[in-house]
DNA sequence: CATGAATGAGAGTTCATTCAT
DNA sequence: TATGAATGAACTCTCATTCAT
């Protein structure tokens, strides 16, 4: 009889962390109502039972899920934003690349769609996401634009829906390639349209004559 | 009272898409899963085995909802859109307002939202909507915009991307007044949205001198 | 193949009745806790989900098995009670071997253990037993007593303690035989004890010459 | 500090006493089934684990709480209760306030509330304080009984329902006490209640001239 | 066609019991 | 001995689906 592997297995305190990124596995193809705790606890190599050890319901996983993303970006994004030195072309030069890196590889994407597709049974989560992590965004991103109207650099107009304008194309990427690239779609080339959109925005939102702004 | 016609046959005997209407609306408030056959009996005015008198099962009746958008429209958009009379800057001009208007009151946004959300579940009917929507509008823009490049009248890139460009910022509202606004944000103004999106194009996509070179 | 019993069978409105009827045995032999729905569907004839077409939990399903042997007894049994026209004598004469019929054959003595076995766990249960089955019951015994003493045919004391003496000993019988008798003890006859438990009460509560009393 | 003694072996080491306490307290508030073994650790203060090394399963616990009741007092009620000198009734005196006073100190009585409650479910259990508890104690005041009516004292009629006649009242109390105090009821005074009740038995169950007769 | 009571498989959750440490 | 993280069987409850009427 070989000893195989024990039935009970380690205690470490990283289970935690194992549960919720089995968990957001789980969630993430098959939403909430159809991801099973079975699937979970299997994906993370405990039993049903253990589960609860961690968390107080199903509901409660999902919650982890959803915070998880959202604590270590926003104040680093911030920091990497305000600090950047040049003009806004030159900023939107650097990161629509970098936000299409981002996109291409952090767990950010899979949990927007889901926080999109339960948002309406779960309005804590949507609330959540909106306070700690889309409005900061955004006011980041608005405040920007806001400084380089100031300055000439942008043309008029509200910096909120520029701010839309910038990030609503990668949104939709993502969600294409959530929604429709497993059926057989053609997968966006996500730095190609980082360049495009680049394009559109430095003639459509940027003025043409930058160093006519008041302060040098 | 003659005894001839039988009674008055109540109605046009819609009852399908009386449960579709229905059922729409149960399952962009809920979801799929959290969507209950009860709830969309009792909205349709009829009893739960009376739904399967005309579908076979939940799933059927989520796959008449989904299907009911797509038909009626693309037809008629693309005739619209194709048989535009000016240069493409008009036309942009025409239709975004358009497309704000549309999603305001129409329930493809709904639709939409329930694809993206229950996709991954529901592989056919993405793939349905991808094939029979999704693709020949971005073809039918597609087209328009290549037609434009020839003219003259949009800059080089991929007209792809391009209809990505136009189309982004309306579903990325269209999502934020389902997931944010009713946990309390404040809902875009689709139609400032429209005119400085307009404004964008403008200077980001079409030409400064459209009528350049006539024939490529 | 032989048609057998119909799958879906009738569908009466006196479900609730047998359901009830069934979860009293389950209840009563099992306790709250170790009853399973499972029994309690089988013994009433239906499937574990018809329970929940009449019943919200399983603690309903016992709210509705405790309250069931309250409401038709109280107004009966003090209707009987307050009706007799002898003396209070008599009256222990005739409703003692009552007493101990009624316990013999009616749920509720079923009912009262669960009542004491399970209140600390169902305080609402407790209470209601208590306000609306026990203390009615006390008050018009103690009344009858009062009363009796008033014409000088109980001796002094307090008529609740009084019809406490009256009653416990039935009780404990109740006790005994729901209790030691299942493991083989000898049941207590109650006959005999009634009529013993009358000889002692003569003797030791009512008053020796009850001709003294006031008004004959 | 001389390294002699082996530290200062913290206690007795009276784990079982411990948990059967804690264990006690635990199932009297709760039932057997609704009781947790981690409440029960957790109070007796040790791991869930450590129960486990004193007694087989949760059952077992149960069974050493109830049998705990048991042993020391059934030898020393019987020796003292036989070792009066004096006449029953002068017995009775002396013996219902101290019944009265037992039960409002002693475990016996959450311990009986456990076995009527439980006793269906543990047969042994009704049985062991059937055989070991009751039994005994009935036996022993119906033989003083039985040789107080041989004195003439005691009426004619069945010692053992005597016996019940003389413990039910309190037994009704201390139901009462466990089930609808807890509800807001208002408690017996036990005392007044021993008081009326020797009074009724002196009356109801005594002979008038109890040295009539030395032998029969 | 239409009803809605009834079904039963399947889900989340609990907790006595076990075992690696 | 002692711990407490881990297990897994069992339970209550849900709800899409079926069928007698």
């Amino acid at each position: 009889m070989q000893p195989g592997p024990p039935k009970f297995q380690r205690r470490k305190d990283d289970r935690p962390g194992e549960i919720v990124t089995a968990a957001l596995a789980v969630f993430s193809e098959k939403g909430f109502a159809a991801a099973k705790l079975d699937e979970i606890a299997r994906r993370a190599g405990v039993s049903k039972g253990a589960l609860y050890l961690y968390y107080e319901t199903k509901e409660d996983i999902f919650h982890a899920v959803v915070k998880t993303a959202v604590a270590p970006n926003v104040e680093m994004v911030k920091a990497r934003l305000e600090a950047f030195p040049g003009p806004f072309g030159g900023l939107l030069e650097i990161f629509l690349p970098t936000i299409a890196g981002v996109l291409s590889v952090s767990p950010v994407a899979s949990i927007g769609k889901m926080v999109i597709s339960e948002g309406r049974n779960f309005p804590e989560l949507a609330r959540y996401w909106h306070d700690e992590l889309v409005t900061p965004m955004i006011g980041i991103v608005s405040g920007l634009i806001g400084r380089a109207q100031d300055r000439g650099e942008v043309r008029p107009g509200d910096p909120k829906l520029y701010a839309i304008e910038i990030i609503s194309p990668f949104l939709m990427a993502l969600l294409w390639r959530e929604t429709f690239v497993p059926v057989g779609a053609e997968p966006f080339d996500l730095n190609a349209l980082a360049a495009q959109h680049l394009g559109v925005l430095k003639g459509g939102m940027l003025t043409s004559n930058p160093t006519a702004r008041s302060a040098s």
